[in-house]
DNA sequence: TGACAGTATGTCGGATTCGACATATCCTCC
DNA sequence: GGAGGATATGTCGAATCCGACATACTGTCA
């Protein structure tokens, strides 16, 4: 979470901890809204490596402006399905699809 | 492919090679299959390693008998999501998980 | 051989996710 | 302070996936 954004959620008087604080979610759950989170990152950074906008990256993906937002921001509505494919279109190999999986971590609070 | 299946679909006139071969799949779709089909064999890893039937996973899994089957088996109805959540919920961590994709390779031809 | 446990495959209704569009919000630069 | 590009959010109909059930296949043991 940027702190821009976490300091509105503060004004706005949301208790700011981790998603998985924040949801009561089982270790499972908890692990896997990491991965996705982790693969979200993962797509924005090397979309913004390749200098590219969101509808730019959509027209390769032969998506939608707004399907990517929802990817980058890690949406309940993207699966795993829709990031792992699209980073693999945009050049990521499996490898580093793994690597980001494995080093997965729920961003903490501050 | 086990070698007995491979057998019997050549004597039906298939020509064995790689999936990807097949299905004339372009490369960051075969990568996405060779993930699924890592994932799917981790999944019966797992499952047998514990000695449990596919009856007894589902109900770990608040799934089927036929689903277990399918994942296990790559069927193209499950998705990544499932097979993740899955291996999971079965015990296994993020790093396995990314590993498992990092190292997956596409069974080849004999 | 036949019974039985385990696994695979086909199908279905309901749930979820897709791309798309509209619109809102955010940021720079003038 | 508003124009314009980029990003985020809400919603929709169509497509896909899910669990479940039925049923077929496979292997093992008596």
């Amino acid at each position: 979470m940027k702190r821009a954004k976490q300091e509105k959620l503060q004004k706005r008087g949301w208790a700011v901890g981790t998603v998985a604080d924040f949801l009561a979610l089982t270790p499972e759950e908890a692990a896997f809204v990491e991965i996705k989170l982790a693969l979200s990152g993962a797509l924005r950074t090397l979309r913004q490596k390749a200098n590219l906008s969101q509808a730019q990256v959509a027209k390769q993906l032969r998506s939608s402006q707004s399907r990517v937002a929802k990817m980058e921001t890690g949406d309940p509505s993207v699966t795993l399905d829709l990031l792992v494919r699209s980073l693999l279109v945009l050049g990521a190999t499996k490898k580093t699809v793994g690597r980001t999986i494995e080093a997965a971590r729920l961003p903490h609070a501050a």
